[in-house]
RNA sequence: GGGCGAUUGGCUCAGUUGGUUAGAGCGCUGCCUUCACACGGCAGAGGCCACAGGUUCGAGUCCUGUAUCGCCCA
């Protein structure tokens, strides 16, 4: 056979790349049963989102467990999808298309976005919005689907989704209306986070906590129908307009003469009830709180527990809206009127105030009370203190009252705990991050959005004849119509010309959070309702891999989803890959500039060795990025090619008939197959608890330094016989033994370089696949045919000599070929027995004339060796 | 403030249920080369396994505490 001298990479990955495509080795089998089903759900990565060497890391892992089942015959289903629906497309429109949405623009059905185009975005239907995004986002799935080839992911391509295309929004409309019909989703009109410059709401999983640097400001409050004072301290001055109580701690000495009073704000002069809470700490500021609306959640508690004012001067933008102040008495308090002791000074005061962003609000009202007197106590206090975030955010979250749908999940806590106990963790740990974020949920999951690429809720609601909207009078879609868009479709029983006029009807017209959708990965891959038989058999599906960061989001939302629709568990294994950092060990993220770029890495070092960098890492472990694994991934490639092509080529011309296992023969042969038989049973077991780095460390170490550095120098010197004698049959069956089962060893990490060697020799063996992915995973019945070496400590005390001898020639700086004139091998009775089979492979590998044996005790290790170097004198 | 994880030779990491002289790769030093591979081979230097206690015949491995780092959550 002739093989190639040098391994490319490029040349053997680009052509076994398109050979799986073309043959299917990946698909999965319909007709198969659950039982020999390995099902996965596979992360959707961000198309939007550039992309980052941690996936390469990630999505690699998922794969070695894969292709491992795959070779334990399982039938594989390994989907992959798109995660193309959200904020970062819109937003990657926006900016691309120089456009944006505008829910009551009309349908333009000719429009041609203007790329790249600067100047005032032109205001475009959601229609035509969510047109665009479908383009933009199938130019991003091309980059990924590249990658992940390249990257020799064995994903059934068949399998293909992306979570904003008909059949997902189908599948999520279908979870929404399902939870309507349970009860389990409603809607309501409460505070809830806001996110200023997105203008919508989120979730709690969608917050994130800032330390930032604060101040407080010390305000003196009146009191109503008294001379003195109460100081409070806040960091939010501005908010002081929309001050409705005023609160100690019950058990605080300090203020118990005001209790039952009213205070009176500073430059408002708003009277407000002194009333007592236990959550007032005592020793954060002056131990007196001012309850606002709303300056955080502890605010909308109270608001609700005492059923105080709501006085909403912040608006959706973000800045304070207008508001007029009126003489306490008057009756005349609403929305966006307050009763004040003093109404021509607080409007003044707060006419300065009146549209400013809550940031600039702040720094005038800080001015305006530094300018009257008798307003600040004592100078500000710099603190430190967290502030919520939208994770996407750039500036401080707020409460604004508004008209959501929410799931229930505050009354299933104790469930979602058992769910999480149901299904196994690797590693076991990541168990109690779940746990702790069930635990802490403080509020049910807001499930909509004011944004306009997304899922529509698909919802449409009466208008009443006087032309209101009727919130209760829901009219909602047959299953069959799904998917359906509530602002360009019309509702069952309805026409079109009714759409916003009074007894007509109109559409919800938000979004679903994007989390509502990712969060039926399972569902969305086995087509639940839309195929009952195929769901059937894929879920709960066997193994959800993913990032640790996202257990809160994608792993909880996804164990809610399958709680709430179909008691079920998602999957029975979650298994969480740590991430790259920078060399620094700091997060990679692109505002740092710190993060690596995965196409040149592939390109340079090839697929295989990026998958060795991948696999080095054990799971949940976070890793410092190390450009010198990929190097070391690429020798082993390497060393795999050339040890290949030896071995190979020691047996290639003899009839594979002739090297069975019965012909093994040879004691040092036997001995390398009794050191094989453990590496199978722990790389095996390893891979069954998820634990590919260490069946690929395991198989890795056992190719270096057994087969290759030991083995095929012993084994070789038989292999050169003339005859087919049955020292080179047993060398020969040996070596297709040993080397057949660690190339499949090696598969799940290196499929390329592996799926290459497997083509030249092993492809037609019996029982065997043509490829070796699809080939069975090595096991100990294979060589069970082979008896266990005669003495137990064989292979140990073979090495030992060779090491001894090695030694003697390193230190003399002779090369490994110099002849030794004699070897005098000291060791215990048995070890010197193990020895002398193993005596003649010794002696011809290192050209030692003669062995000479001597027993006795050995201070360190298992032999000692006397050597003389040098050819024996000629006579 | 609470929780979780980490802390092993210069660097990146292994250390199987506690058991004899703690391992690997990279890097470093010396040597070896026409017959698989110099992207190789052999040999070597280099670690009181973060620190302090404790359990045990015996601890890198179990327990307690401390420190540093990271993450998650308040």
């Amino acid at each position: 056979m002739e093989l190639p001298k040098r391994y490319e990479h490029d040349d053997v990955e680009g052509r076994w790349q398109s050979a799986w495509a073309d043959t299917g080795v990946y698909q999965w089998d319909p007709s198969k049963g659950r039982d020999e089903t390995f099902v996965v759900d596979t992360p959707p990565p961000t198309v939007s989102g550039s992309l980052h060497v941690g996936h390469l890391f990630s999505y690699s892992h998922q794969d070695f467990i894969v292709r491992y089942q795959r070779m334990r015959g399982k039938n594989i289903f390994f989907p992959i999808g798109w995660d193309d629906n959200g904020l970062p497309t819109e937003r990657r429109v926006q900016n691309m298309m120089n456009v944006k949405c505008e829910a009551h623009v009309p349908y333009d059905p000719a429009f041609q976005p203007d790329r790249g185009g600067k100047g005032a975005p032109t205001p475009i239907s959601r229609k035509n919005f969510v047109e665009l995004c479908d383009e933009v986002v199938v130019e991003d799935e091309k980059a990924f689907k590249r990658l992940w080839s390249r990257l020799g992911l064995s994903y059934d391509w068949d399998q293909e989704y992306a979570t904003i295309n008909e059949h997902c929004r189908r599948i999520s409309q279908y979870s929404f209306l399902d939870l309507l019909e349970k009860g389990e989703a409603y809607q309501a009109e409460r505070p809830v986070m806001w996110d200023v410059d997105f203008q919508t709401a989120i979730a709690q999983a969608e917050l994130v906590d800032k330390e930032l640097p604060s101040q407080y400001n010390f305000l003196r409050f009146g009191i109503e129908g008294e001379d003195g004072h109460l100081v409070i301290a806040t960091t939010r001055p501005e908010l002081l307009a929309a001050c409705v109580a005023v609160l100690v701690h019950p058990d605080d000495a300090r203020y118990q003469a005001y209790l039952g009073k009213n205070a009176v704000t500073p430059l408002f002069s708003v009277p407000v009830p002194i009333m007592t809470d236990e959550k007032a700490d005592p020793e954060k500021g002056t131990g007196v709180v001012m309850v606002c609306t709303f300056g955080d959640q502890t605010d909308v508690e109270w608001q609700r527990k005492y059923n105080l004012r709501i006085r909403q001067i912040i608006g959706r933008d973000g800045h304070l809206m207008p508001a007029t102040f009126v003489a306490v008495g008057a009756g005349a308090e609403g929305e966006r009127t307050i009763e004040s002791l003093n109404p021509d000074k607080a409007n003044e005061a707060y006419g300065s105030l009146a549209g400013a962003y809550v940031k600039k609000a702040q720094k005038l009202t800080i001015e305006l009370a530094e300018a009257t007197e008798g307003v600040l106590d004592r100078p500000s206090e710099a603190i430190t203190h967290a502030v919520k975030f939208f994770e996407k955010g750039d500036r401080p979250l707020e409460f604004v009252p508004t008209r959501q749908w929410y799931t229930k999940i505050m009354d299933k806590k104790e469930a979602l705990l058992q769910q999480g106990q149901k299904i196994a963790w690797h590693p076991e740990h990541m168990r109690k991050r779940y746990d702790h974020w069930v635990e802490g949920l403080n509020q049910d999951w807001c499930l909509s959005r004011q944004r306009y690429f997304g899922v529509p809720i698909p919802v449409w609601y009466a208008i009443d004849g006087a032309g209101v909207v009727d919130y209760d009078q829901r009219i909602i879609p047959n299953y069959e119509d799904l998917p359906i868009d509530p602002l360009s479709d019309c509702p069952p029983g309805y026409v079109e010309a009714k759409r916003d006029q009074p007894g007509g009807f109109t559409g919800d017209p938000d979004v679903m959070d994007t989390w509502a959708t990712s969060s039926l990965t399972p569902q969305i891959a086995s087509h639940w309702y839309t195929n009952a038989d195929r769901h059937a058999k894929l879920f709960p599906m066997d193994m959800r891999p993913q990032a640790h960061e996202i257990i809160r989001t994608w792993a909880f939302y996804t164990i809610v989803k399958a709680y709430l629709h179909e008691g079920e568990v998602p999957w029975h294994n979650i298994v969480l890959s740590g991430w790259i950092l920078d060399p620094d060990r700091k997060k990679m993220s692109k505002s740092q500039g710190n993060v690596v770029t995965p196409e040149p890495l592939v390109e340079q070092h090839g697929a295989d060795s990026v998958r060795y960098w991948a696999a080095r890492a054990r799971l949940g472990v976070d890793t410092a990025y190390d450009e010198q694994v990929f190097k070391v991934g690429r020798k082993l490639v390497n060393k795999i090619f050339n040890a290949s092509k030896f071995a190979i080529g020691r047996f290639d011309g003899i009839d594979p008939a002739l090297l069975t296992p019965d012909k093994i023969t040879e004691p040092v042969d036997q001995a390398v197959v009794a050191e094989l038989r453990p590496l199978i049973e722990r790389a095996t077991k390893a891979f069954d608890q998820f634990d590919y780095a260490q069946s690929m460390s395991l198989t890795e170490d056992f190719f270096w330094r057994v087969f290759c550095d030991n083995y095929l120098e012993l084994a070789k010197q038989r292999t050169y016989d003339e005859e087919l004698t049955p020292g080179r049959l047993s060398a020969c069956a040996t070596l297709r033994l040993v080397h057949r089962a660690l190339i499949r060893l090696f598969a799940p990490f290196v499929p390329y370089i592996a799926e290459e060697v497997w083509s030249w020799v092993y492809s037609n063996d019996a029982g065997m696949h043509s490829s070796v992915h699809r080939s069975p995973w090595p096991t100990l019945a294979e060589a069970a045919a082979v008896p266990a070496p005669q003495h137990e400590k064989l292979y140990d005390a073979t090495i030992a000599v060779l090491e001894e001898i090695r030694k003697a020639k390193a230190e003399a700086n002779i090369s490994m070929a110099a002849p030794v004139e004699r070897a005098v091998v000291t060791a215990a009775a048995p070890v010197l027995e193990a020895v002398r089979l193993a005596a003649s492979d010794i002696a011809l590998m290192l050209k030692v004339e003669s062995i000479d044996y001597a027993e006795g005790k050995v201070e360190v290790g298992l032999v000692s060796v006397e050597t003389i170097l040098g050819a024996p004198a000629a006579d």
